[in-house]
DNA sequence: AGTCCACAGGAAGGGCAGGCGA
DNA sequence: TCGCCTGCCCTTCCTGTGGACT
């Protein structure tokens, strides 16, 4: 295949004396020149699509669950399971929009609560949480300062005011069980206890599908009385889901049927997951048009799944935390000395150096433990514990960067770190 | 069967910065 | 201003673990 891109053919075609004059005419080219995108914002996560395909059970489980609250009556608590990009959270929103939509013409009085509880420094800590839902019925509090007990008793006053059902929908609630305990769920179970005129129901979202039995028994039944599994989308409902998507995001015909079913196969292999679906064509459409191309196809979807992966690992690396990245450089340093995999003690040895060489602080092992955790979470290594009997036991450290992204990476560690 | 190793990881608490309310 | 509360990062201390070794 013959590819041109625009930027070169502007830096070396023409004679263009000045760089701004460069410039400016490479702005006019792309103003002028036709778009391969039609409403790009339909590719994008937040995109509420006005029917949600291969999801009908789904959703009309979730509605017959929330339904109540139009009758004044207070829906069941529900978990809501399915790995990432299976729609959970997209139908859950549109079932709330529809619910509101009801409730508006039927003079029901119902309020919806959607929180990330992923999202750094908006749930990962009770304080925040409770700050968090409070700023969504409009209440400011600062983001430290105020006891959690005070909190709490500001919110059930604000949502007791008025005769209403909350519905208060908890995303990735994993990750703030994982972050903060399961207490803070036990004291949301005894909220209606509180409330003498409002009833508060909870939605809680996950990827982890045996979430629950990690929940103390109280939280668990109070909390899940209900449960919908959301499962992986196939190859087939990925691509009508993908069809749907282009015929409003692209020009016709600028996404050849190969690349949409090679779109859909890849993203079938990844666990179904629609939202890498659609990241993937996003990607694959902007390399086309950087190309000048008006035709994403197969080899664009290649570069693009290669720059999604290099996107997504050198931008977590580099908001680490520097003893962070220290750790991650020794770790990076073992495995291509040793290949394969590494021990957490080696690590360990091999980071300390590095500290004392770069004249930084070190940090204790059981700090350095936890540091290596967060690397896991992050997805940049997988760890597993295994007991090499009489010598102990300890972590099996793989990394996790593609090799294409390796020298990305490096780069990204090697300012802070030297030989 | 008991011992031992090299950790994993929980619990408690220190120190610091930042904010609130009296 | 001061006491109290929070989050955050970290250390210290401790118990638990699982399989090789004795």
């Amino acid at each position: 295949m013959e590819k041109q891109s625009s930027l070169v053919f502007y830096g070396q075609g023409e004679d263009i004396s000045t760089n701004s004059k460069n410039i400016n005419n490479f702005f006019s080219h792309y103003v002028s020149k036709k778009s391969i995108f039609q409403d790009k914002k339909v590719l994008s996560h937040a995109f509420m699509p006005d029917e949600i395909l291969h999801r009908d059970q789904e959703l009309m489980r979730l509605s017959s669950i929330l339904a109540p609250a139009l009758r004044h009556y207070q829906p069941s608590n529900l978990f809501i399971y399915g790995s990432t990009g299976t729609g959970k959270t997209i139908c859950t929103k549109l079932v709330l929009s529809q619910l509101n939509e009801a409730a508006k013409s039927s003079g029901s009085n119902i309020k919806t609560i959607y929180i990330n509880c992923k999202m750094k420094k908006v749930a990962d800590t009770e304080y925040r949480l409770l700050a968090q839902m409070l700023n969504e019925i409009n209440i400011e509090v600062p983001d430290t300062g105020l006891p959690t007990d005070v909190l709490y008793r500001r919110f059930f006053r604000e949502i007791d005011e008025h005769d209403q059902n909350i519905i208060i929908v908890l995303d990735e609630i994993d990750a703030l069980v994982r972050k903060i305990g399961d207490e803070f769920l036990y004291n949301l179970t005894r909220i209606n206890s509180e409330l003498s005129k409002s009833r508060v129901s909870f939605i809680g979202i996950t990827n982890n599908l045996s979430f629950s039995n990690s929940l103390d028994a109280r939280v668990k039944s109070s909390l899940g009385e209900e449960e919908i599994i959301f499962h992986p989308y196939n190859a087939m409902q990925l691509k009508d889901i993908l069809k749907q998507r282009i015929d409003t995001a692209f020009h016709p015909g600028a996404v050849t049927p190969e690349a949409l079913s090679k779109c859909a196969a890849i993203a079938a292999q990844e666990h179904g997951d629609a939202r890498r679906a659609l990241d993937l064509l996003r990607v694959a459409g902007e390399i086309a048009e950087r190309y000048g191309l008006e035709q994403v196809i197969e080899e664009h979807l290649d570069m693009s799944e290669k720059k999604i992966d290099h996107d997504r690992v050198t931008e977590t690396i580099k908001m680490l935390p520097g003893q962070t990245k220290a750790v991650l450089y020794s770790i990076i340093n073992m495995v291509e000395t040793n290949g394969g995999k590494v021990l957490t003690g080696d690590v360990f040895g091999h980071y300390k150096e590095t500290c004392v060489r770069n004249n930084l602080r070190y940090l204790t092992p059981r700090r350095v433990g936890d540091l290596i955790n967060e690397l896991d979470m992050l997805s940049i290594i997988s760890t597993q514990v295994i007991s090499k009997g009489r010598y102990g036991r300890t972590r099996e450290i793989k990394l996790n960067i593609p090799d294409s992204s390796m020298d990305h990476t490096k780069k990204a560690l090697f300012p802070n770190f030297g030989e």
